[in-house]
DNA sequence: ATAGGGTTAG
């Protein structure tokens, strides 16, 4: 472009750096810009607020303030996309605090008039960072103004208050838009089905259905794939597979979290053989994706972290473990530095395989790489130990997790009452109940089934010789109540 | 189609 004659224009330049934004290349992007400003090409306020979008988009919006200076020296003012770039920005970058701040001053010194974009960036900003009742008020005041907010600041408030447990206030807010005459799309209705079935109201979730069709929105795959996994949840699976039978039937094809998800629930009621079938019928795509890595390569195209976790997670799934490992070390000499989730990815293939030895090795060493494990990974390694009997380092493991911030949650307990429960470890399980009933947890439908079964074998076997485990009673009474929930 | 925005499922 450079050695072009005519010379490109600014548009030119600025469709070039636009492109490779949208690659997410955002360091490249601003490398390119140095590179084209020390060359003496044209640099418009197109070209400095795409600048500051790469700031904001790498969390240093700091810089992307810096960048306004360059607008005024040339004489530039900036205007709400580049005002609003900066909100989002300053979210993204944490600082919620500011980013109010900054919209409050657009509107009292009149800097620029915020327009839908401007809305919803600060809505979906105040929900991203956990202050959905402060985006819900602030979705009201809107109302009343000439700024309307769009049926995507309706969809986001509308996620954010189910996912904080406020159904009936989202149902309430889906009323509302109706009537103000915005209609509800299929990602307001899928996020409102999900609270529903969340908690249990099948019959608010079938009538939203019904009044979904009367508005002549169509299901599509994620609606299917929430009832799919409400459904399996239940451990009704007979129901699920109905689900996606209906889907089928209306050409639908079912994708890689339709399949996950039924995997999950036959796994869930014992279906064992038709979770492993379903399974089976899915590594060969493995090929394929290594195929399309190849290409991707080929066509030059840069490979990112979750390119790489996605095959590291295929190549585990496979129990290809070497491969795992030099897959790992390929990346690392790519520059492409492995996190978190690549290594839960790791040890979990580990585990599965039975590496436990080697999976603790690794999990051992991941604070020297800067990596703090997460709840996820605490899982993983704990059930993974407690099925193999290494019980004590699991419960040293639980306290490590007490201690860091990584509080245990139900399904630590959960895997671990599994774990020891497989190698007939009873009375470990007991005490691991008591402890999770302390912290406020229950067991889930495998460890109340398993309990039963262990209770009722070892009932079977004491009576027989007329000894009697003191609780014996009791716990056989509170897995069949378990039993009954479920 | 020169810059800024978003949401739902495993």
């Amino acid at each position: 472009m450079l050695r072009m004659r005519p010379k490109p224009t600014d548009v030119d330049f600025n469709r070039l750096l636009t492109a490779v934004v949208k690659m997410k290349q955002y360091s490249v992007a601003l490398n390119l810009f140095d590179e084209m400003h020390q060359l003496g090409t044209p640099v418009s306020e197109y070209t400095l607020t795409i600048v500051i979008n790469c700031y904001c988009l790498l969390n240093r919006v700091h810089f992307g303030f810096a960048i306004l200076g360059s607008f005024f020296k040339r004489g530039y003012e900036p205007n709400v996309t580049t005002f609003t770039t900066l909100i989002k920005g300053l979210f993204l970058d944490d600082k919620v605090i500011d980013a109010e701040k900054l919209f409050k001053k657009l509107l009292a010194l009149r800097l620029c008039e915020p327009n839908e974009v401007t809305i919803l960036t600060v809505i979906n900003g105040l929900c991203k960072a956990g202050h959905t009742l402060t985006a819900y008020d602030l979705l009201g005041l809107f109302e009343k103004t000439t700024w309307k907010p769009n049926v995507k600041s309706y969809n986001t408030v509308i996620d954010s208050l189910c996912k904080d447990r406020m159904v009936d206030e989202a149902l309430q807010l889906l009323a509302k838009m109706i009537d103000k005459g915005i209609s509800p799309n299929i990602v307001t209705y899928n996020s409102v089905v999900q609270g529903l079935c969340n908690f249990g109201r099948w019959k608010d979730a079938k009538d939203l259905i019904t009044r979904m069709v009367d508005h002549k929105v169509s299901l599509d795959v994620i609606t299917f794939n929430i009832l799919v996994d409400a459904f399996c949840k239940e451990g009704m699976v007979k129901e699920a597979e109905d689900v996606v039978e209906i889907m089928m039937q209306r050409n639908m094809s079912p994708n890689v979290v339709t399949y996950t998800t039924l995997i999950d629930g036959y796994s869930l009621v014992g279906q064992i053989d038709k979770a492993r079938k379903l399974l089976d019928s899915m590594p060969g795509r493995f090929a394929d994706g290594l195929k399309l890595f190849k290409d991707m390569q080929a066509e030059q195209v840069i490979p990112n972290l979750v390119t790489y976790n996605t095959l590291l997670h295929g190549l585990c799934m496979n129990k290809q473990i070497a491969e795992a490992f030099s897959f790992l070390h390929i990346m690392e000499e790519k520059g492409v530095n492995p996190n978190i989730t690549t290594y839960n990815t790791l040890i979990h293939g580990l585990c599965k395989d039975g590496k436990v030895e080697i999976a603790r090795d690794v999990f051992n060493s991941l604070p020297c790489k800067g990596l703090q494990p997460d709840v996820q990974l605490y899982n993983i390694i704990i059930g993974s130990l407690c099925q193999e009997g290494l019980v004590e380092e699991a419960k040293c493991l639980l306290v490590e997790m007490d201690k860091s911030r990584c509080a245990p949650n139900s399904w630590t307990y959960n895997v671990c009452i599994h774990g020891v429960l497989r190698r007939k470890l009873l009375v470990e399980a007991k005490t691991l109940l008591d402890e999770m009933y302390r912290q406020g947890f229950s067991p889930d439908a495998t460890s109340a089934s398993m309990l039963l079964d262990h209770l009722q074998d070892v009932g079977r076997r004491t009576a027989n010789v007329g000894v009697h485990w003191p609780d014996f009673r009791s716990c056989v009474s509170s897995a069949k109540n378990f039993k009954n929930r479920i």
